[in-house]
This record gives C-alpha cells, structure tokens and sequence, in this order.
DNA sequence: TTGAAAGCGCTAACAG
DNA sequence: CTGTTAGCGCTTTCAA
C-alpha cells in the first residue's frame, strides 16, 4: 500500500487541512469526545475516513506531554527464565491493557543497580505507577519513585514502605515440607529430616520459607541438620557447588530435600545425574515453585505454585483502591501434588 | 527524604530559578552538551547539584516531542512461557540499553489481531523501529510501520517486506531427525519412520521443519506415513489432542517422534504418561527446542537449541547498516545432545 | 559565555 | 456546533 517514508507523519493539522476543518475538532473525534462537543456525526464521519486514509498515528508523546496523567504503568521483574516471572509478566501486560493502561517492563536481573536506574528511566517516561516485581531494594525504589509524587507497589519480595503482594510463604513451605516429610517417611519406611536448598538468604521469602521448613519438622518431631540449609543463591551453578561442598565437608545429603526454585532445581537434578551420590530413583523432592517439565520428572516431586492470577489481582485493587499504606498481603499458594 | 506528592514535577525552569539562570542552560548542561555552549563549569557544577538537590527527572514526552528520533525501540513477543522467547526477550533488552535505546515490550500471545494492534501503540510512542518477534503476519506490520516511516525488522517467523533473522529451519530438523532415526535404530535394532507433531503448518518454520524431516527420512532410505505428520498447534493439550485422534482412527504412533517445540512436547509427555500406548522408558524423542529441564526427562532426548544471541546479533547488525532489504538471514541453531 | 524565543503535536478552555 | 488560542516541558537556533 504505502511505499516508502513519508518525512513527515500526519499530524491532526494535517487532517485538519484535509477535512476543512481545525484541529481541535480532528482531536476531539479521534479521541471519541465528540458527542461531549456536538461535532455533527457527518464532520466526524469524515475526518475518521480522511484519518484512516492517511494512516494517521497518535503522537503519545504530545498527547502526554498535554495530558495529567499518562496511564502509563511500569513493572520491573528480576528474570524471564522460569514460568513464575513468565506468567506475571503475561498476565500483567493483559490486565492493564484491559484497563487502558499502557505497559512498560524491563527485566533487572536481580541487580539492585539496574534496578534503581529502570526505576528513574520510568520516571522520566512518566508511568503513572511502578510495580517492582522480586525487587532486591524496594524501598529505594519507591523513595526514589516518592519524589515524583508516583505511586510504587511490591509484588513478590516485600519492602517497607509501599503495599506489597506476595504469596504466603510460611504457610506455602511449612505445608510443602510437610508433604515432602510423609513422602519420604513413606519411602524409606523412617522419619528423616530434609535438606534446604536454594534462595537468598537475605531475601523475605526465603527466610519465611525457612521458618516454615523448620517449623514443619518441629511437628513431626524431628531435628534439623543446621549444615542442610543452603540458601546458596539463584543460579543452578549456585546449588550444585553448595552440595559438592556438603559433601566435601562430611556427610551426604538426605534423601529429601525442599528446592525452593526451579532454577535451583535444575542444578540440584544436575547434581544428581552427576554425581550419583543419592539414588535419583528414590530421592524426594519438594519444590517452591512450578514448571510443567518437573511435574514429568519421574520422580515423585511436590511442587507449590502460586498464585498469579490472585496476586495480580490484588495488585490491580490496591492501585484502583488509590491506597499507598504499606500493608502486606500474603496470597496463599496453590500446593499441587504429583 | 522526599516526603509525599510533589504536586509538581521539577522542570528545568524550577532548577533555572533555583541556579539564577535559564532554562537553556539548564537544558545543556544536563544533556551534557555544556562544552560545546562553553558553560562554566562553575555553573554547570551548580546546575547539577540542584538537579541532585531536587530529585529532577527529566520529562522523556517533552524531550522527545522536541527530538527527531525517539530511540525507542519496540519488541512484539507471541508468549512467555518458554525459555526461548524468554532469552529472546532478556537479551533484546540488554542489547538494546547497551545501544542507548529504550525497549518496549509487548506479548502478543500469536494473536494477529492484538500484533497489529500492539504495533499501531507501538507507533503512537515513536518507536523509532519495530522487531516483530514470531508474528503471524509479519507483512502487515511492516506495511502498517512504514506509512509512519517506520522500519521493521522480523525476528524467528520470516516476512516478505522486510529483513528477516530465522533460525536454520531446515538443515537443524534435518539433522534432528537424523539423530533420532538413529538412536531409534540403536534402540529398536530396526530403521523406523518417526512421528512429527506440534507447530502450526501455515507457518513457515514449521513448514521447513517438516521439509528437513522428510529430506532426512529420505536420506534413511525410510518411507514417512502421511498420518504421522500432525502439525496440530501450540498448545500442549493440542498435542495431545492430536494422538488420541490418531489412536481413534487406527494405528499406534511410532516409537521415535519430532517434537516441533518444548510446549507441544508437555503434552506428548503427558499423552504418554496418560495413555500408557507407548512405553514411557523405550520412546525415543527429538525437540526442536530447548529447556534445561527437558534435559533430565529421562528419556533420551535429542534437543536443538536456537542460538539466540547471534540471532540478535545479527538483528542489531542489521538495524545499525541501515538495511531494509526484505532479505531472510539463516542462523544455524545449536544441537545439543544429551 | 549566556538568555530569549520559537515551536514539536496535542488538548482543553474559551469564544464565537 | 466549531474554530482560536494558550500552553505542556523541552531543545535549539539566534542574538547578545
């Protein structure tokens, strides 16, 4: 149809010329406000048609640069390398399309640096609202994002300052070692206390999910080994080394372990087939998180998804609700078993 | 520090009152052009401090409004629930940042309708080009953005109106499948034709898989069964769908089968595992696609890996001559044996 | 070395 | 019912 660069775009003087008309009337009707100004239905019939034919393109940046709010909403999200982060990503970007929202995401990779300078980038491309996503340093994020008057929410990890979502993960992990301790009393026909691995330490999930792995073996009465938890970071590398040194240092693992990501999964399943230390065919595993490949493992794994969809939603009151108090709202997870 | 709702944003004219001078120095020092006006350094030291001071975030709609390019650089994604669009998506970001560019994302979900819907945003925030990443209709974008003058680029899923970067299609399911014909002889002590199943037949990726599955059984001397080619969609419980109409209508499928991408293959494992119609442990699979836990399936899994950042490379190479000759790049994909 | 001023494309009063 | 006009915050000549 049109062939090759038109220097300039279309403007709404442009149409405005075409149609005999002024541009405050082609604004007006390509915002649909035409009814509010009376325009006649034929002045707007034509300057639709004359809009379409010239292939006419909204500048946002003007129409922002007029406008008060820009109904622009950022999210920052730490990785897109597992289903988790995945399906936050996919669902917000539809949820705030479904509500004229325009969504901008950018992935930090767990750099708290990077995190910060994408958090000033939105600023200055006015987003209405940000919401960081497993943010390392929430709290700077929302300072930072407090001295242009824009809103800030947690989602994931929680910071001090701002409302934040996240799963309930005492409730998610005590639930989910319990299971992992009856499979595993099932399978080797004895109670034996499981390994910890995966996670930052430092981070809130992880130290909840920590408390309720241990409080989970308190009530089945058994004692945990303090050198088997191994919040040893994200990556798989990350969890085998931690378990070459487990055993470097003595012992060998238990038979059962809470994994708490599937990232860190994949390096412990690794371990594993590398080394041949523990049986894979009757090792048992509980994993913080879901992927549909590790419900095909083989082995008999439980897994503890959460819950996007509600997270998300909350997410979308809080904001619509206007509130900035920084409450914390814990969803409860979903526990699937095999 | 800051408290709450600066009702106003800083502008350069608050920090110009503030340092006693005008905007348009203001303006150059924090672009950094100062040199080139010969501020004193005095003044443009003063200037910075109060922008510090003041938590001054520059005002992108304004600047950009102003600009001739806008160094936005858009991205339309069909889904996030892979690890190949997810390393797509992660490393497109990065490289852009690292050009001076701002990427915006934006997840179609292969839906042709929200593709030319996402480009004609795209266009309103002057996105200075656009990679269309998997679209179903790759030519319409293109059309749509160069009316507005805007250059396309097609990523993973060739069109015919602007440069295209793909993988190898051909030569790495030719290869795939010469890798799973023999493990499937290894295994069965007998040359066997294998299934092909997963993809969408009209799109060309799938159509040069199915070609190099042929060429590869021809190369075998082995004689395909036309039923056995299934091309059923996306989505895992299309797969699975698709050999319970198999079953239905007659025969077994074979022993060895072409999986057409990581998702299809969640639902073969599942049919499998469902069905009980082929033994779990004998099947011999190939995945033109790739996850790291598809990998410890078990099973001995043949997978090709889509070599990402030399596809972007290349993207990037591309974007930065200038081109925008309608010409397909083939980049050989990664074979990757268990 | 610096400031004044025009104008990017659009929206929203305010006059007709 | 419709047009004129005044900016939004910034960049960029052009003068001084």
């Amino acid at each position: 149809m049109s062939s090759l660069k038109p220097a300039k775009r279309t403007t709404i003087y442009d149409l405005a010329d075409l149609a005999g008309t002024s541009a405050s009337a082609v604004s007006a009707v390509l915002n649909g406000n035409w009814k509010k100004r009376r325009i006649s239905s034929q002045l707007a019939e034509k300057i639709m048609r004359i809009a379409d034919e010239q292939g006419y393109a909204l500048n946002m940046q003007a129409s922002l640069l007029r406008r008060d709010k820009s109904h622009i909403i950022g999210m920052i999200v730490p990785k897109y390398d597992n289903r988790y982060f995945g399906s936050i990503v996919e669902l917000f970007e539809e949820m705030a399309r479904a509500r004229g929202l325009f969504p901008i995401i950018t992935c930090t990779r767990r750099d708290p640096e990077l995190e910060l300078e994408a958090a000033r980038t939105m600023l200055s491309y006015q987003v209405d609202c940000l919401i960081a996503t497993g943010a390392t340093d929430p709290d700077r994020i929302t300072e930072l994002c407090a001295a242009s008057g824009v809103r800030t929410l947690n989602l994931d990890l929680p910071g001090s300052l701002a409302p934040s979502v996240i799963t309930d993960n005492f409730a998610g992990a005590r639930e989910l070692t319990r299971r992992v301790l009856v499979n595993c009393e099932r399978r080797l026909g004895r109670r034996q206390s499981l390994l910890f691995i995966g996670g930052r330490g430092s981070d809130h999930n992880t130290a909840e999910r920590i408390r309720g792995f241990r409080e989970a073996h308190a009530d089945f009465g058994v004692a945990i080994d303090e050198a088997h938890i191994l919040p040893c970071g994200y990556a798989p590398e990350k969890a085998e080394k931690a378990l070459d040194k487990l055993i470097a240092s003595g012992g060998l693992p238990p038979q059962g372990m809470f994994v708490n990501s599937t990232i860190s999964l994949e390096g412990v399943m690794r371990w594993v087939r590398r080394t041949g230390h523990l049986d894979d065919r009757s090792i048992v595993l509980g994993c913080f998180d879901w992927d549909p490949f590790v419900a095909l493992l083989g082995n008999e794994i439980e897994m503890v998804k959460q819950d996007v969809p509600a997270m998300l939603s909350t997410v979308f009151e809080i904001i619509d609700s206007g509130a900035s108090t920084p409450a914390i709202t814990q969803v409860p997870p979903l526990l699937s078993g095999f």
